[in-house]
DNA sequence: CAATATCGCATGCTTTCAGTGCTCATTCAA
DNA sequence: TTGAATGAGCACTGAAAGCATGCGATATTG
C-alpha cells in the first residue's frame, strides 16, 4: 500500500544524480544509463521537473539538466507533488490552500486562493464520517515526515542516526507512542 | 500521491464503528447504509478483515461483525496491511520478513521465514541505486507513523495533543528537523 | 418454512500507470 | 553550412489495479 509511482522513484533519483554533482550538466540519456531506466521515460519525467522548476534544462549538443533549487531547502515533499500531485492518503484529507501550493518550485504561485475543496466523494457527501479527525492526524504526520527529507538528505549516504530535536514532537500529536514498542 | 484504496476506508471506518460499540454485532448492510458506501464491496473487505482475524463474523438473521482485536493493541498499520498488502512506499523499502509479518492479526503465523526478497526490478538488478539507504530511512519513518496509531485513536474524536514520549525518538532518524520550520 | 446474513466465485467497467513512437526545435562542433 | 546530439511536445498502446455488482449457496434466527 502507498507506493509512489516509478516516475516518482525514477524523478528521485534523478533530482538525487543532479545534486550529487552540482555545476555539471547531465543529460537524459546519462543519467538513464547510468541506472538502468527507460530513457524515454526518464525525458518525460525531467520535463515535468523542468516545468515545476526543479531542474533547468539546457537544449542541443552537450546539454542537460542542471538543479535549479536549494537542496538543503527543498523537501522531498514538494518534489514528490510536482511529480504525482499533492499527498493525501485520502481525498478528505487536504484544503484548498495546502494543494495549491504544493507542486511549484521557486516561482511563487500565489494564485487567488480559492478555497473550493475537490469533490470529496466520500466525507462531504455524507456528513458523518467517523475518522475524519484522527485519519487527518495521522496525514499530517506522514506529511510532516516528507517534509523533514530534503533533497540534501538523498545523497547524503551516511547512515549515523541524527536524534530528533525537540520543540517539534509537540506540533503533531501522536497519540500513544507506546504502542510503537510492541512490533516493529 | 500515496493515496489509500476505498477499500482501505471502507475498512478503516467499519473497524472504528465497530470499535466503539463493543460488543454489539453490526451487519454490513447497517455501516453501509449508515455511511453510504457500496453494500456489497463493504462486504468482500469485511470478508477480508474476518479471514485476517480483525473481525469475528455470526451469519444468519441478527448477524453480523464484532471487533476481534485489542483496539489499543492494533496498530493502524496491521488493519491496512490485511486490506492492501504491507506498507511499502518502493518496491526495495522491504524486506522478506516484513512482508510475512504483515498482513495478519492475532493468529500466530510463523511461517518458514524465508527471505527471498520480491523481484527488485530496479534497485536489485542495478547495483548502484543511489538513494536507497536515504529512502529506506524516509520508508521507516513512515512506517512508524502508521504503527503508533491505534484503532483506538480512529474512534477518539478528541483533538488534544498527546505529547510524545521521549526514547523513541531516536530510533529512527530525522535528519535535519530544523528543515520542517521551514513550510507546514 | 421464511427472512436475513455472510460466503464464494465470477464478471464488467473505469482509471491509472508504464513505456514507446515520432516529429520538431535548439545547440554545438566540425 | 551541415550534421549530430539533445530536449520538447503530442499522442498512443498495453497492462494492471481499482471499483463495483450479480448470483447462488450456506448458515442462523424466529
Amino acid at each position: 500500500m502507498l507506493r509512489l509511482t516509478r516516475r516518482s522513484e525514477y524523478g528521485i533519483i534523478a533530482i538525487a544524480h543532479l545534486a550529487q554533482r552540482p555545476g555539471e550538466a547531465a543529460s537524459a540519456r546519462d543519467i538513464a544509463e547510468r541506472y538502468g531506466i527507460p530513457k524515454r521515460l526518464l525525458a518525460e519525467v525531467m520535463k515535468q521537473l523542468s516545468h515545476r522548476g526543479f531542474v533547468r534544462s539546457s537544449r542541443g549538443a552537450s546539454g542537460g539538466y542542471q538543479l535549479a533549487v536549494d537542496p538543503t531547502r527543498t523537501s522531498v515533499r514538494v518534489v514528490l507533488a510536482a511529480l504525482e500531485g499533492p499527498f493525501e492518503m485520502v481525498q478528505c484529507a487536504t484544503d484548498g490552500a495546502r494543494a495549491l501550493e504544493d507542486g511549484e518550485a521557486g516561482r511563487a504561485v500565489a494564485p487567488a486562493a480559492s478555497s473550493h475543496f475537490a469533490q470529496n466523494t466520500l466525507c462531504e457527501l455524507l456528513g458523518s464520517c467517523p475518522i475524519r479527525g484522527p485519519v487527518q492526524r495521522i496525514h499530517d504526520r506522514m506529511r510532516l515526515v516528507l517534509e523533514e527529507f530534503t533533497i540534501r538528505d538523498l545523497i547524503s549516504g551516511g547512515d549515523g542516526a541524527v536524534p530528533m530535536t525537540a520543540g517539534l514532537s509537540t506540533a503533531f500529536a501522536p497519540p500513544a507512542v507506546a504502542a510503537a514498542v510492541r512490533k516493529s
